[in-house]
DNA sequence: CGCCCCGTTGACCAGTATCAATCGAAGTGG
DNA sequence: CCACTTCGATTGATACTGGTCAACGGGGCG
């Protein structure tokens, strides 16, 4: 239903590339678009003075980079962090087909209730989790979005750099460091490569990712 | 517009009332309805083990509570701040009215759009800006949503408490209580009492919400 | 009148940021 | 092919913001 909605805008859209770091839109700017992703990732982020970032999202293939109001500004700036191809969508054309296809219109309201409740859990995981669990949620969620084909493995390939990572948290790179160290210290990870994460304990995992497990509940406790 | 299209919405739902307290749906229930606001004030909220909370937004009156897929579980709890009036409208009655009536659909996905920016900004505030600057953003964006009837004044009556605040920023009441002091001290604020807040220069409180200016850019350099 | 809740303030603590150094892999040029 | 450069990741030492614990104050209500 979805994919059957998303192809259907593809097919009035049109389709071109970026490469890795590319900015497609900057927040603020003006732009009667809407994008889907065909290949690669992308990571929507807002700024603030002094260098600050917070990123709000990534987006993988076949998914909508984000439903907008037609006429307003952008939001938020997104750029590319892998090479892409990404489908553009005028506004109007985008609208039109909202409103001969009542499908496209559910479907629509889907996604966006999908969107708002992944903000949502972002919120919860940035405003009162600690450096682990964040990790812990982040290599799950990141795990959960890209296994497509049920393929049970325990592994992730993470596409965004350690500043994605630590700027989609609210934390620093070398915080975000020392957390993968400690899940792999406590053999919970395994990261062959920086960006090659294989999950050891994954029930240990969602319960940190859950906040229901310290890493101290045991093996910290003194005479254990 | 979006009057017009919660107008539609209430005369088809039935309305009753909450008390102050009252809990409106539990994070994780099944239930297939809408909700409105009519009167009072709503939270809405999420919770982690060890009584760790974070408040995901507010409801005023004239409000969607939350857009819902059919068939989904609430992803959050809702409960009332002060007595309220809402509106009630089970969620196959929303649907037949989306299917029927385009303006309602194109309605809901602006408003959608709208949501999903506010969770954007909130991720933000709480992600990146220090606690000064969040009370600042969280100051502002009340008055903004408060002031339905452009009175251009600078008065802003805060219907939540501070545990309340507290848990929206991602921070502890005495934190907040420590930066209401701060801005009061500044002269940006005045707060005759501690759910009255007079704004005394908003063009500094804008500054701090936006993390251009800091209260230490002059005042506190030791030779000034 | 007194209790209780909420907000405020103070003293101290801890988790994360900051600053700095090092490591390692990938790319470049001799 | 190998030294050199570069950039991201990691690790260590220390600083600082916000959290924790505790006490106090004021207003509302029984």
């Amino acid at each position: 239903m979805q994919e059957k909605t998303l192809a259907k805008l593809e097919q009035e859209g049109e389709s071109f590339s970026l490469s890795e770091c590319d900015l497609l839109v900057r927040e603020g700017q003006p732009g009667d678009e809407n994008f889907t992703v065909v290949e690669g990732t992308l990571m929507l982020y807002k700024s603030l003075p002094g260098g600050r970032r917070q990123v709000v999202g990534f987006r993988f293939p076949g998914e909508l980079v984000t439903l907008r109001r037609c006429g307003s500004t952008w939001p938020v700036s997104v750029s590319a962090i892998t090479p892409c191809n990404v489908n553009r969508l005028p506004c109007q054309a985008f609208q039109d087909l909202v409103e001969s296809d009542r499908d496209v219109c559910q479907t629509l309201l889907d996604l966006a209730s999908d969107e708002i409740a992944a903000r949502q859990e972002q919120l919860l995981t940035v405003g009162r989790k600690n450096t682990v669990e964040r990790i812990a949620a982040f290599i799950l969620e990141i795990w959960h979005r890209t296994q497509r084909w049920p393929a049970q493995n325990d592994e992730v390939l993470l596409p965004m750099n350690r500043a994605a990572i630590a700027d989609y948290l609210g934390l620093k790179t070398e915080t975000v460091s020392r957390a993968f160290a400690r899940l792999v210290h406590e053999d919970i990870l395994a990261l062959p490569r920086p960006s090659h994460v294989v999950l050891l304990d994954r029930p240990a995992l969602e319960g940190l990712a859950e906040g229901r497990r310290s890493l101290f509940d045991e093996g910290l406790t003194r005479r254990a």
